[in-house]
DNA sequence: TCCTATCCTTAACCTTTGTTTGGAACCGGC
DNA sequence: GCCGGTTCCAAACAAAGGTTAAGGATAGGA
């Protein structure tokens, strides 16, 4: 992967959510980035641990989660490329939850040391990422909301029409009809706070009423009109204009 | 109120959160807070508007909540004396929640403007704003394990350590058997996603058990070592030692 | 090709939580 | 001292979700 295309999917990401000057362009694009791959399913940072990089996320998929003492686990939120996912790191320095890929990946990192410069010089840029995370923050309340107030189908749709909405930033395009999702039963009920059975029974039951067909790392939407009001999916809180 | 006492209170939140010199110190304390009263219940920022001041809690406790089409009503965070809790809305124009008094508090309003003069000027203060609303997210990750992973009565005890360790930064000393809690039944269901009903039951449970007594706005905790073992609380996720 | 691991699927049964409802206690205002 | 609104308390019943257990599909490796 060449070095423009790595830089070009944070300053999409960037731009869609905050404005940039050219100066701050160029000095995004000055940022020391090391690419690395990642196998599937694997650990980059881990709760406890004190990271000196960020990772950007170039290609596929990762999660944030946080495991209780009884050994259960919650995911927090389902990462795309574009985004950096540990930015929290460069001011919090111990981790206080997980960060692992979900499938295959290509990972950019990003040392603290040469982000702390950048936002230093720029305070333009420091918005721009300081905004980032209080978008997260904005998604992590929708979550609570989302496990704490609505019944599990309107969860499991709830999600995966956020996701199919932060795609649009990476994909480009409208919103298709038919989109990757790659959780596992099991992860899609550690991201409800549900069991992995009940996870099966609600898929199932939105399958035969033709809602949406949620398999093999996929989703297919079969009714959007019933699938949208299930679902009560606003996207006002991803914070996606600049403007606004 | 007098004005030093006012800037007090946040500056020994922002200290016992990150490092400040005498000159960041001195900019902080030259920042424009205009004091208002408000009384209990009522709405200080709602969501969908754009607020162009941050509010300071000098004296009080406050709510931020998110409500669905469904007419549910989320808690998404509970605030004490020296919060910022609509810090995020220097970045998030728009407000995505509502935020409200518990009870009647006093309140400091500083002007956007001024934040942002302040934080364009001072990348110090800027990263233990930033900081801030960092440690804000970290809690909103708690809360999704809490409301995700964990039985109502663990719930419910460990948002209440959560505000019993978060007032020593405020109240100082050491952790008491007894402290403030001024919410309702139902309030507290809306809190932990569950009915008041349902809050009403578990708060009798763990009365009728010897382990925590909640009521008329207080907590008193009758048996600390049931309690932890109940909670599995780890104060890790607060943050707050600036050195880690 | 078989073997194995992972994932998905299903069923029966049990526990937690929601629903509905009603009453008691408390509190501020008159 | 009474009155109307909260808040708190409680019981009976219903629904959602958890537990346990087991079989079946799929895919990659030997």
């Amino acid at each position: 992967m060449d070095r423009d295309s790595v830089v070009a999917s944070l300053l999409r990401r960037l731009e869609t959510v905050s404005k940039l000057d050219p100066a701050d362009i160029a000095a995004i694009r000055s940022l020391p980035i090391a690419v690395r791959h990642w196998a599937g399913a694997r650990a980059i940072v881990s709760d406890g641990e004190r990271p000196s990089e960020c990772c950007l996320i170039i290609e596929g998929f990762c999660i944030r989660s946080k495991s209780t003492e009884a050994g259960q686990r919650q995911i927090l939120s389902i990462h795309i490329p574009g985004d950096i996912p540990d930015l929290q790191s460069l001011h919090l320095h111990r981790m206080d939850h997980d960060l692992s890929t979900l499938v295959p990946s290509t990972l950019g990192f990003i040392s603290h040391a040469s982000l702390r410069t950048l936002t230093h010089a720029r305070p333009n840029v420091a918005d721009a990422l300081w905004r980032d995370t209080l978008i997260d923050a904005a998604i992590f309340r929708e979550w609570i909301v989302n496990v704490g107030q609505r019944p599990a189908p309107a969860r499991l749709v709830h999600i995966a029409l956020e996701l199919r909405r932060r795609l649009l930033s990476v994909r480009g395009g409208t919103e298709p009809a038919t989109f990757e999702f790659p959780l596992t039963q099991e992860q899609i009920g550690e991201a409800l706070g549900i069991t992995p059975v009940h996870a099966n029974r609600i898929i199932r039951q939105l399958r035969e009423d033709g809602i949406v067909d949620v398999s093999r790392g996929q989703v297919h939407v079969l009714d959007e009109t019933r699938l949208a009001e299930l679902a009560q999916f606003d996207d006002r809180y991803l914070h996606q204009d600049p403007a606004a």
